[in-house]
DNA sequence: TTGAGGCGAACAAGCGTTCGTTCGTATCAA
DNA sequence: TTGATACGAACGAACGCTTGTTCGCCTCAA
């Protein structure tokens, strides 16, 4: 069977791709009723605000996050190297399993409102604190190069925000998966080649 | 002697602190005017409109990487390593010397009106392509694995867009130049300690 | 006397949201 | 099988407000 939306998630999805799109602030209701295809007043039988739209998309894929960190933190025997591969995974799968959602989420928070802009910021600092967890004890347990493991985390998490521009091609899982393996051999052991070719300076 | 800005600079340099702070289109040419402290009206007599100050930041920040990139790929003897790392370079110091107007390069492009958005991805599309060639010739001559040389461009230039979020520290050169060294090791030869502890998956 | 720069008032356009109303359908007592 | 009632969904009009920008006038140093 079909699965036929009902006008709620279709605001929804379609307000996500129209924030993606043109950005939260830069998009009118007036812009998403005419995607969705009824009047801007009635938009408002479904939703509290233009707001809640994106509050539900945030929140959401925050959630998504926090659900797959939990997993990993979960694995036994916890193992860094395993943990980060697996982080690294979940940050491939949820960027291309729904970019139109991840890109709001990365992009669109600031425009949050307050009591929820707190809650959200709060949610992203545990994140960060957890992830940052795991990588000071690979580099205590010698698994994981010393380094300021600020620098490592943040460099880590950024660089898995180029992958919601790219959308999922045609052999969706394929790709992801030579995709997933690519990411994990370049920030676990570099793009240098294993015989160095070294040069000074 | 203290450096007097006139007016102009002034409005460009808070407006790049203001579009920063809220971004561009939560931005009003009113609050502008009370950051530099003068009236709304006045500020037309120093310039045409809001996005001109958008266009002024985007286009300088665009033209110090294209500099950069210029001085990198004239590098005699040319090698893809050493180039790689003044690219990293190149990023830490341009993102950490003007972290206000790289983070509305890099957040506030898409605000650009027509003819200027389409000059600004040119240049863009332009860098990508140059330093993808250093990235294609390191990987035929060995110096770098063997892997979708997309994958890694994107990668890098992405692992390098979460410096502008942190403004320089007092001690800003010393931390900055140990910085750009975590950053290239990182990047060249990953996180993982060189006595490797392997795991099976 | 000139001209650059500041000012207050005003403008049209667009914004998110609310309002009163209408229409079709489902519910259910008589 | 009726007739009354309730309800979800859509609508057009309007509200109050903010937006970027323009205009004419004033001030004051050169």
């Amino acid at each position: 069977m079909e699965a036929t939306l009902n006008r709620k998630e279709t605001i929804l999805q379609e307000g996500a791709r129209l924030f993606r799109e043109k950005g939260y602030r830069a998009s009118s209701m007036r812009d998403l009723a005419q995607l969705v295809g009824i009047e801007v007043s009635s938009l408002y039988n479904h939703i509290r605000s233009k707001e809640e739209i994106l509050q539900s998309i945030c929140f959401q894929v925050a959630n998504d996050f926090l659900r797959g960190l939990a997993e990993i933190e979960a694995q036994v025997p916890a193992h860094p190297v395993r943990q980060l591969r697996s982080m690294i995974r979940l940050h491939v799968r949820i960027a291309l399993g729904e970019p139109t959602s991840v890109t709001v989420f990365n992009d669109e928070w600031r425009n949050l409102s307050e009591p929820h802009l707190a809650r959200f910021l709060a949610m992203r600092k545990d994140y960060e604190h957890r992830f940052l967890d795991i990588l000071k004890k690979g580099m205590t347990s010698g698994c994981f190069r010393s380094m300021n493991p600020h620098t490592a985390l943040y460099t880590i998490l950024s660089s898995l925000r180029w992958l919601h521009g790219r959308i999922p091609s045609d052999e969706k899982y394929g790709h992801m998966q030579r995709l997933e393996e690519e990411m994990i051999s370049l920030l676990t052991s570099g793009l240098a080649a294993d015989e160095d070719c070294r040069i000074s300076d």
